[in-house]
This record gives C-alpha cells, structure tokens and sequence, in this order.
DNA sequence: ATAAATGCAAACCTTTTGCACCCTA
DNA sequence: TAGGGTGCAAAAGGTTTGCATTTAT
C-alpha cells in the first residue's frame, strides 16, 4: 500500500534522534530543512498522519491547540512544566487500574484514559 | 474594572442555563442567535475568555483541536464517550492525591492535573 | 506502467484583532 | 463623558486539499 519515500523516513529518523521531545509539524519541517532535507511542510502533515495509522507515533494536544508529536503511541502520561511550558513523557506514573478504579465508580466501560500532570520539570527546578 | 453588558450575561446564563453541556463558541452564537439574542461571533470569543480570567466558567482542549466551555472551573475530570464523542463531567472519580503519588514517584512538585476517561457513556450504552 | 508521494499554492477553520460606533457607570 | 463593550471585516495561526509532476515498485 504505502511506498518508501526518503522523506517519510526522514521524518520518521527526525523523531527517533531526538528522544523525549515532543515536536510539532513545524518543527519537524524546520528540523529537516535545517538539515539540508528539503521536505514541504505538507508532506510533513501527511506523513504525520500516516505514521500515527500506522501506530509508529502517537500524538498530544496541547491546551493551546497545538498539536505535538511523540516518538511512541505506547501508552504513557505527561508532564507538562508550569515554567518552561515543555512537555515530557512519563511512564513511571501510568497506572491502567485507573480505569478499573473508574469503571466501578461511575458503572460505565472506560477504555483507556489520558493524564497529565502540571508541575516543575527537572531543569527548572535545578535553576533555582 | 468590568461593566455589565447584556451580551456578556447571555453567554453566561446561556451556559448555567444547560447544565453538563460543553459548549465551542459557535455553539453559543448559534445558541443565542436562535433565541432571537443577536450577538457577534467575536463578542462570544471575548467574553469567553473574560469569564474564564474571572474564573467563572472552564474550558477544554478536544484531540481535535477545538476548544470547548465548561459551566464550572472547579477542578473534575472528564469522560469524553468513543461512540458519540459527548463530553461529560465527573466528579466521582477526581482524585487530589493523584499527584502527591506522582510527586513522590518523580520527586518533582506536581501543582495540579487533568484526567480524560475515555469509554461509553450512559445513553449509548443504553441504546445497545 | 501505475499507484503513491511530493511540492506548491490555495482553501479551510477556528480564533484574534483593528477600528469606528455605542452604551453604561 | 470616558472607558469599556459591540459588530464587522480583515488578519492570523495551524492544518488540509487540489493538482500537476515526480518517484518507487
């Protein structure tokens, strides 16, 4: 069905390199182009959106509508600093009994669920 | 600072006037506009936004990157149902001490969370 | 050869803003 | 009567799409 494009491999690279960041189109066009790998900002959206079909990458909308990129779809919560504004991956608290805990208080099928805490990343705690 | 304006206390009765209703701007020009109460899709926007820094109503950011309005800003969770995408609030299941856990696991100061259950809520669960 | 992918530009959608006019304290 | 507030239309973001051209199999 798909075919290998260089720049859905690029793109895909782009991420993977880059581990624990969370990118936004933009920034993935303007990461490869820094590069020297011309790709047009609507091939990125395309191949962003194939890539997620695929369940190659996963994907987060930030409050401010934008919306971010993540190396994996596995599931996970975020953190998002109250300071710097970044965004960062946590496994550590992730706890599927959430939805058990839930299904029984509210006798509804829950699915899966999304958290994420707001706080003080490490650097910026460090700053202080 | 403020003054009232008919068209501010609208939108808000507006949305006290639908309980458990999660409202995107349009919906409440549509709402109002219906009603024979002529307001200006601008004026929506920014009176939604002046409720929200007076803390009178909350709002959300959907996956799809539209914003939606809650009656309260009382901190709840969310459970948004696969099957009809309807969004709904819940307090049964907010829990507080989710991010004392998270700050012991991360050793980091966690200020406040937001949890989005996903699964089927009550009317489609019935229609089944 | 042909189905898929690309680049470009135009279109889209939601939200914001500038500005002249209006209204409320 | 001054400083908010409104409506309108234009602008601004971010994302998608149509189309002619290029590329992988």
């Amino acid at each position: 069905m798909y075919k290998i494009s260089k720049q859905r491999e690029w793109i895909y690279t782009y991420m993977l390199e880059h581990p624990g960041q969370h990118f936004s189109a933009e920034d993935i066009f303007a990461g490869l182009n820094e590069m020297g790998k011309t790709v047009s900002l609507a091939t990125v959206y395309r191949n962003l959106k194939i890539l997620q079909n695929e369940h190659r990458i996963g994907s987060l909308m930030l409050t401010s509508g934008k919306q971010v990129f993540d190396q994996t779809c596995r599931p996970h919560d975020h953190l998002i600093c109250t300071h710097c504004h970044r965004v960062y991956d946590v496994d550590m608290t992730y706890d599927r009994s959430l939805e058990r805990k839930a299904e029984n208080q509210l006798q509804l099928p829950i699915e899966s669920h999304s958290l994420i805490l707001y706080g003080i990343c490490a650097d910026c705690l460090k700053e202080r």
